[in-house]
Parts: C-alpha cells; sequence; structure tokens
RNA sequence: GGGGCCGUAGCCCAACGGCAGGAGGCAGCAGGUUUAGGACCUGUACAGUGCGGGUUCGAAUCCCGCCGGCCCCA
C-alpha cells in the first residue's frame, strides 16, 4: 500500500513509518537544527536545554514526555526564525554502569557507550530538533578532566576541602551515599540499612554561597515553578537568632549553641549534645562511659530523619556534667542524645522543654525540670505535655519579664554581647556538598597525597588524570574503599611538589559535579584549553528555558546555581543564575501508578511507536493535560491522535493538490480565513504559555474548520483552504514534526517546514464585525443581542433596556442599577 | 505539627470575576458511507464546578472553614 520510491513517499494517506524514514534520512542530510556561530548572523539567539539523559538503556516514556515539551519550545523559536541552540549530551558517568560491568566481567565504558548510540538513534527517529554537532557525554576524558580543573580551582579558594565528617554509609555497596540516596534510612538501591561512619572526604564549601542562593531567587521568581523555590528556600533553611556561649564545668572553652529563641535562655533547664558528636565523648564522665558508648552504636543505624521524628521516643544518656547558663548561672544537666544532630548549628542545643516539643517530650521521659518563661495563654506544658512555642509576654526571665517575643531576642543580644558571652547570627539547615565517592565509574579526584607536602593539588598541565582502564568486572566490587585503590599502577605517583613517592586520591567525584555546568561546555563542547569559551557563553547565555523533572528541584538545580555563582566570581560568566525560566515535566504513569517491573504496568516507549509512529506519541503527550501534569497512559489515546494525524494530513493533501503556493488568500472565503487567523492568534498565545494541550485543542478546531470548508463549504480549491492548510502544517510542526513536513511539501514547498515559518496572524481578521451581548436582568441571564465590538457603553445600556424580554422581566419593578460591560454584557439589577 | 498544590460530565482536560446551550479529545449512543472489518463523515445524551459559609450586580475563579488526594519541611 505504501509506495516508497527514493525519497517519495507516494501514499495520500498518513504513513507514520514511511514518513520517519523518510524525513530522518533528510534531516540527517541537511541538519537544519545546527546554532549558526556566524559573526554576521543577527538572528536573535535562544537557548533551550532539556536535561541530559543517564544512559540506562533505551529512551522511555518520561524521556519522551520531557523531550516532546522541551521540543515544542525549541521548535517554536526555529519557527520565529532565531538562532536556536538546542544541544544534547550525556550523564554518562555513575554506578549502574559500575554494577553493570561487575555483573558481566566488563568494562563500564562498554554498557555505557551502547546505551548512549542506543538512545542516540532514539532521538533521531523521535525527530528532536538537536545540534548534533555539540554532543558531550560526561564519561569522556575531554569532559572530566575540566571536572577536574573546575575542582582545582575551588581548591585554590578553599571552596574544596576535607574533612573528617560523619556520613552514610552503605554497609552492602561499601560506599557513601548522598543523603537523597537514603530512604527511610536504608540504602535506596540495595535496601540494607545506612550506618553513620567518619570519614575524612572532599567536600564543596557550598554553604558559604547559601544567602546568595537565597537571594538571587528574586530573579527567578515567576520564571521557575514556585515549588521549586519554596522546596529550596527549606533546603537551605536559613533561621537567624543567637550564638549562646555556655560555661562547662571542668572544661576551658565554653561551648557554643545556636538557638533561634535566645529570648526563652531562662527557661533552659538542660543542655544536650549531639550523641555521635566529639564533643559528646570529650565531655562524657568516666562513668557514664559505658552507657555513652552503648548509645552512640545504637544511634549511628538511624537516618536523620528518624532521629528527629516527633513519633520516636526519646532516648539519651546524661554525661555527667553540668553546664553554667550563661544568663542567670544556673547550672544544668549536660544529656547526649540523638534528637540533636552533629552537623546542625554547632551540635549542641540548649533545651527549653516549656517552648519546644522535642525538648519537653526529653524532659518528660527523663524526669527533667521544666520552666515556664513565656506567658501564652495556654496550659502548663509540665501538666498537658505540649510545649507552647507561640508568643507572648516573657516571665521568670529577670529583666526581659513583661517583654513581648521581638524585643526580648533584642534585648537578650544586646545583654550577651555585653557580657561576651553571645552574638545574634544566623544558621542554615544546608551542608556542605560532600562529593567523594568510593566508586570507579566517575572523575578521579586531581590531588597527590604526599607523606612531606600533604594534598598536593595534580598540575593543569597533567590532567586530565584519566581512570585506569585496566579493571574489569570483579575489579570493581565493593569491597569498602574506591576499585582504585587496587591500581597500584596508577596510585603510586610521584609528588608533583617534592618529587618524593606520593599516592594519588582513590576517590571519584559524585556525578553531580559533572551535570554543574556541562550546559556551559554546550556552547563551546570542543575547546580544548578550558572547560568553555568564556566569549561562546556570554553570547548563548544564560539558559532562556530549561526543562526536566521536579525530582531535581533541590540537588542538580541547587548546585548548578552554585556552580554559576562560583564562575561569576571566577569572572568566567557574566550572569549569577544558569537557568532563566525552568518547566517541570509530570511523569508519564500508568492506572495511577508510577511503572513498574514488580507492578507489569510498564509502558515501552519502542512499543508505542511501533504502534502508532512517533508522530502520535508525541501528539498524545502533549495534548493530554498541562506538561506538569502527570500523564497516566491508561486516561490518554495514542489512537486518537493518530487519527487526528490522519485528517490533519487529508486536509494538507487536498489543499496542495487544489492549488499551487502563492495563491492570493485574500481571494479566499473570508469565515474559514477567520477562523485560521483566530487559531493562529490562540495557538501563538497557548505555545508561549507553555499551554500546549489548548493549543493542540485550537489546531484540532482549524482542521475541522477547513475540512468542513473543503466538503461543504468553498471547495478544496479556495485559496483560503491553502491559506489553513499551510496553517496547519507551520503549526504542527512543533507537535508532529513528520506529518508537518510531509504535509508542507505536499502543499508545493521545497525545503523544511520547522525554520523560519511561523505567521503573524492579520489583524483586520480576528476582529468580528459583532460579538454576542448577553443580557442579564439581576445576573440571570435574559437575552442576547448582537452588537457592534466597538459599541458605546450608552448605546449598549440603551438597547438592552429597549428590549422586550428584557423589560418583561423588569416587570415594573425597579431599576438599581444597570452595570454595562461592552460589549459583551450587561445587568440590570432590579429591586 | 507547619507550609504549598489540586478537586469541573463515565474518563482526560478548557474557561481575563461575566452565557458551564463546556474549547478539544476518549469512551457511549444514533444516522450516513463501506462487500465485510476497519477507516471516514454527520449528529447526539451526560456535569452545574468536592461540601458549607462569605465578599460581589455577578464566583469554577477571590476570602474563611471542613472533606478527599498529592507534594515539601519538621
Amino acid at each position: 500500500m505504501t509506495a516508497v520510491d527514493g525519497d517519495q513517499v507516494a501514499s495520500d494517506s498518513y504513513d507514520a513509518r514511511a514518513l520517519q524514514d523518510k524525513w530522518q534520512a533528510r534531516w540527517a542530510k541537511e541538519n537544519p537544527f545546527t546554532a549558526s556561530e556566524d559573526p554576521a548572523d543577527d538572528r536573535p539567539r535562544s537557548y533551550v536545554l532539556d536535561m541530559f539523559p543517564y544512559p540506562s538503556g533505551d529512551l522511555h516514556m518520561g524521556h519522551a514526555e520531557a523531550f516532546a515539551i522541551g521540543d515544542v519550545v525549541a521548535r517554536y523559536r526555529f519557527q520565529l526564525g532565531e538562532n536556536v541552540l538546542h544541544p544534547i549530551g550525556w550523564d554518562s558517568f555513575g554506578l549502574p554502569a559500575e554494577n553493570a560491568a561487575i555483573k558481566n566481567g566488563t568494562h563500564p565504558a562498554e554498557w555505557t557507550y551502547a546505551n548512549i548510540e542506543t538512545q542516540a538513534e532514539s532521538f533521531k527517529r523521535y525527530g528532536v530538533s538537536l545540534d548534533w554537532t555539540r554532543r558531550l557525554h560526561t564519561s569522556d576524558p575531554e569532559y572530566y578532566r575540566w571536572n577536574q580543573w573546575l575542582f582545582l580551582r575551588f581548591f585554590e579558594r578553599s571552596l574544596a576541602y576535607r574533612k573528617e565528617g560523619l556520613v552514610n554509609w552503605c554497609p552492602q555497596d561499601q560506599t557513601v551515599l548522598a543523603n537523597e540516596q537514603v530512604v527511610q534510612g536504608r540504602c535506596e538501591r540495595c535496601g540494607s540499612e545506612v550506618a553513620r561512619r567518619s570519614l575524612n572526604q572532599w567536600y564543596f564549601r557550598i554553604t558559604e554561597y547559601a544567602d546568595r542562593l537565597l537571594e538571587d531567587m528574586e530573579q527567578l521568581e515567576g520564571n521557575w515553578p514556585e515549588r521549586v523555590l519554596l522546596m529550596q528556600r527549606n533546603w537551605i533553611g536559613r533561621s537567624t537568632g543567637a550564638d549562646v556561649d555556655f560555661t562547662i564545668e571542668g572544661r576551658a572553652e565554653p561551648v557554643t549553641v545556636f538557638t533561634t529563641r535566645p529570648d526563652t535562655l531562662y527557661g533552659a533547664t538542660f543542655f544536650v549534645v549531639a550523641a555521635d558528636a566529639p564533643l559528646a565523648d570529650e565531655l562524657c564522665t568516666p562513668e557514664h562511659r559505658a552507657d555513652l558508648d552503648a548509645y552512640k552504636e545504637q544511634v549511628a543505624r538511624l537516618s536523620d530523619i528518624d532521629r528527629q521524628s516527633i513519633e520516636r521516643e526519646k532516648s539519651g544518656v546524661f554525661l555527667g556534667r553540668y553546664a553554667i547558663n550563661p544568663v542567670n548561672g544556673e547550672r544544668i544537666p549536660v544529656w547526649a542524645a540523638d534528637y540533636v544532630l552533629a552537623e546542625y548549628g554547632h551540635g549542641a542545643i540548649m533545651a527549653v522543654p516549656a517552648h519546644d516539643q522535642r525538648d519537653l517530650d526529653f524532659a518528660l521521659t527523663f524526669d527533667l525540670p521544666v520552666r515556664e518563661v513565656v506567658e501564652t495563654g495556654e496550659g502548663d506544658p509540665a501538666e498537658t505535655g505540649t510545649a507552647t512555642p507561640g508568643e507572648g509576654r516573657l516571665m521568670n526571665s529577670g529583666p526581659l519579664d513583661g517583654l513581648a517575643k521581638g524585643e526580648a531576642i533584642d534585648r537578650i543580644i544586646e545583654v550577651l554581647q555585653e557580657r561576651g558571652t553571645g552574638t545574634a547570627s544566623v544558621n542554615y539547615r544546608l551542608r556542605d556538598w560532600l562529593l567523594s565517592r568510593q566508586r570507579f565509574w566517575g572523575t578521579p579526584i586531581p590531588i597527590i597525597h604526599c607523606p612531606d607536602c600533604g594534598e598536593v593539588p595534580v598540575p593543569d598541565d597533567q590532567l586530565p588524570v584519566k581512570l585506569p582502564d585496566n579493571l574489569r568486572g570483579a575489579d570493581l566490587a565493593p569491597k569498602g574503599v574506591s576499585p582504585l585503590a587496587a591500581a597500584a599502577d596508577w596510585v603510586n605517583v610521584e609528588c608533583p611538589a617534592c618529587g618524593g613517592a606520593a599516592e594519588r586520591d582513590t576517590d571519584t567525584m559524585d556525578t553531580f559535579v559533572d551535570s554543574s555546568w556541562y550546559y556551559l561546555r554546550y556552547c563551546s563542547p570542543h575547546t580544548g584549553d578550558a572547560p568553555f569559551d568564556v566569549d561562546k557563553v556570554a553570547e548563548w547565555g544564560p539558559i532562556d528555558q530549561y526543562v526536566g523533572g521536579v525530582e531535581h528541584a533541590i540537588l542538580h538545580l541547587l548546585y548548578s546555581r552554585f556552580f554559576t555563582k562560583v564562575l561569576y566570581d571566577m569572572g568566567l560568566v557574566s550572569f549569577t543564575e544558569p537557568f532563566r525560566r525552568l518547566l517541570n515535566q509530570g511523569q508519564v504513569i500508568n492506572q495511577g501508578k508510577a511503572m513498574s517491573k514488580s507492578l507489569g504496568n510498564g509502558v515501552d516507549l519502542g512499543e508505542e511507536i511501533e504502534k502508532y509512529g512517533v508522530d502520535a506519541v508525541r501528539l498524545t503527550v502533549l495534548f493530554s493535560g498541562p506538561p506538569e501534569d502527570d500523564i497516566d497512559w491508561a486516561d490518554v489515546s495514542p489512537a486518537a491522535s493518530l487519527k487526528f494525524l490522519n485528517r490533519a494530513f487529508r486536509v494538507m493533501v487536498e489543499a496542495g493538490a487544489a492549488t499551487a503556493p502563492g495563491a492570493d488568500p485574500s481571494q479566499g472565503d473570508v469565515a474559514l480565513r477567520k477562523a485560521t487567523h483566530q487559531a493562529l492568534d490562540k495557538i501563538t498565545v497557548a505555545v508561549e504559555a507553555h499551554r500546549f494541550n489548548v493549543a493542540v485543542a485550537r489546531l484540532m478546531e482549524l482542521v475541522t474548520a477547513a475540512r468542513k470548508a473543503i466538503d461543504s463549504g468553498p471547495g478544496a480549491q479556495d485559496p483560503a483552504v491553502r491559506e489553513a492548510a499551510e496553517v496547519i502544517a507551520v503549526t504542527l510542526s512543533l507537535f508532529a514534526p513528520y506529518a508537518a513536513e510531509e504535509g508542507w511539501e505536499r502543499l508545493g514547498h521545497a525545503g523544511s517546514v520547522a525554520i523560519g515559518n511561523w505567521r503573524t496572524p492579520v489583524p483586520e481578521l480576528l476582529t468580528q464585525e459583532s460579538v454576542t451581548c448577553v443580557v442579564q436582568v439581576s445576573s440571570k441571564v435574559r437575552d442576547k443581542l448582537e452588537v457592534a465590538p466597538d459599541i458605546e457603553p450608552d448605546e449598549l445600556e440603551r438597547l438592552a433596556l429597549a428590549s422586550e424580554k428584557v423589560q418583561s422581566f423588569i416587570g415594573g419593578k425597579e431599576v438599581r442599577r444597570v452595570v454595562v460591560k461592552a460589549p459583551k454584557l450587561v445587568n440590570v439589577v432590579v429591586a
């Protein structure tokens, strides 16, 4: 039925597979979506980017949605005639490749690059308007050497540093885990219980940028989803309060605690240090040592989330020591507990049980005193078991008595400062970014450890520090230290500083480092002497539209923002925020649930494309609802999309057969012309507002109007039909590129429909000779009038009151008021 | 516990505070066309916007409280 003769597809019905083959080959030859670097090219530039994929196999439904959405944005910019940068690459370092290599006795690169090739072919088939000349893979040495270069610049600025600290440790995978990889205290990958372990690890000092990460959100307001900004704010968790120094009996230096409620200082009745902080060990008296050690073992098995959960029974150990409250000299017991985190604040708190629920729970569990210092008008917490964190006048607080919260905070900070025992302070929930990983398939950290010189950076001219290529399969199996440690030839090197025997750092970087700056590399992907060409980044950056899943709301997006600010401080980029606008697409689910093997409800993208074709799958994804909503595949119909594509295609074919390009539309049917231009206007507005489902609905209406014009109107030879068909081809190109390209060709045009063909509606065709005015009597619709769009309100009111129907409903009652919203509505309010 | 988002026909979804004869679509029903199936064309029924208040000439839309679902932070 389908005759493919060389480049020509003969069928007059829409044949998805034939068109895919034909146009994919054409695009591959002509590269219509390559960004221009010609200095003489003065078209406006735009940069549209989807979050790059991890090569975990072939593309799946999630990619289909994200890239369909990003492609509409990019293709719209192409249609407007802009010089668009729309690149692609792969986030190709990571643990799955390593696990596959261990299982198969191979090298992670084999699995990784095979998957990348598969995905690349799938992207081409999917018809995404990508610039293939800028393709990058983060696992290429040409890419990851710049991770190392950037690390060294961070190191020079003290933004990369190594410290001993408690980390999440998975005993099964034998590696540290990032916080996001710990779910309910268990390793998300293997399900084993995560332990806390103290290790010497590398960190990026993101906390130094906490305030700027907060302040610069102003630039993103209105352009990023509000909930992402909210999540980042919460994650950073800035809180203001005071640092207060408590003297500890038998310790020379006082211990500082951070509190958001320094006004309640007189209500502190005990003192708590994090059980796993070094301070707990230090303060513990010999007779309590055994208790503490046992307790610590128990605590090490809990996640931070569990530890802070209010529902949990409070636990702790008295350390046999006393602290002195700096304002009233009171001697209060020092406890170690797990509900205080070693990393938050200073790892110690003053406990005010009357006004903090967790402190109160602890006090009631261990029979510690509770003293109210804020008069809240609620019941005594010691009796009710409910702390009163609200506001009120201070009491039992010496000089603070009678003050309100704000006044009391200001006053107590003054007092503390005068005595030199405290100061106003800001605390953050955000912690420094732990970047070491005991994994193989990542970027080696370019540091050499020398017994004499310490941490010595690998000189720039020795970058990249490449991964050794002689490790395979079992060599990569987890053994508690990085697999790189086993590569003796690789590890043992001369110290670049003194020439003595030294060893390479054997950890690799968190793969979030790779994705924190890849969008800059796309501007000059082949630059050999720098991570990116500063001038090119100035020309293209920042990204106008970024598209990706909300699961990256905090990590990737926060890290990228951090990197951009550091690079700004280094003078390498001219902007402080990398992504001007952000769109979070929803998930593709099935039958109300996330797709999973165990549920057996997976939908395979390749199979859907086999059945319905690329255009229909893309159209289904875009038409199903707003892009940020989840799509339940059980609720949508790719078959219906295919049906629509057939209708649209036939209109283009029939119009193409009946008239030639250049037919004067002003000679055509006015009613259809109006429908065409109104559809064009509405589609434009909807696309710009990212309401792609609405844009498709308007396009469907236009196809129906064109169909009627052909069948029971002026006929296919009318120039207005051609105009409609051309607008259909141009607008359809955003959603269903194969059908649009073929339709455009059938309409007699050479070249791709996709570039620079968007049209501006003719204003005269958007106005209507008359509009329907609704006339209400006391807000109920009683009559309708056909009036001129520019009718004067006075005239409209006169006409409305002259209506017989309206008069009959007024029925002699008093007209209290007449609301006139010309030309659409009149409301006659009667008594 | 705190904060946020969302509830519109059987289903997915539209609707600058102004006609819900719902924009569009799915599934349904009835015709037409087709050798048949499918495809195609035409026409249709179905909700009064989760519940209760409030503001307003007028509320799906704004405000308050409840119910249900989802998300973030504790």
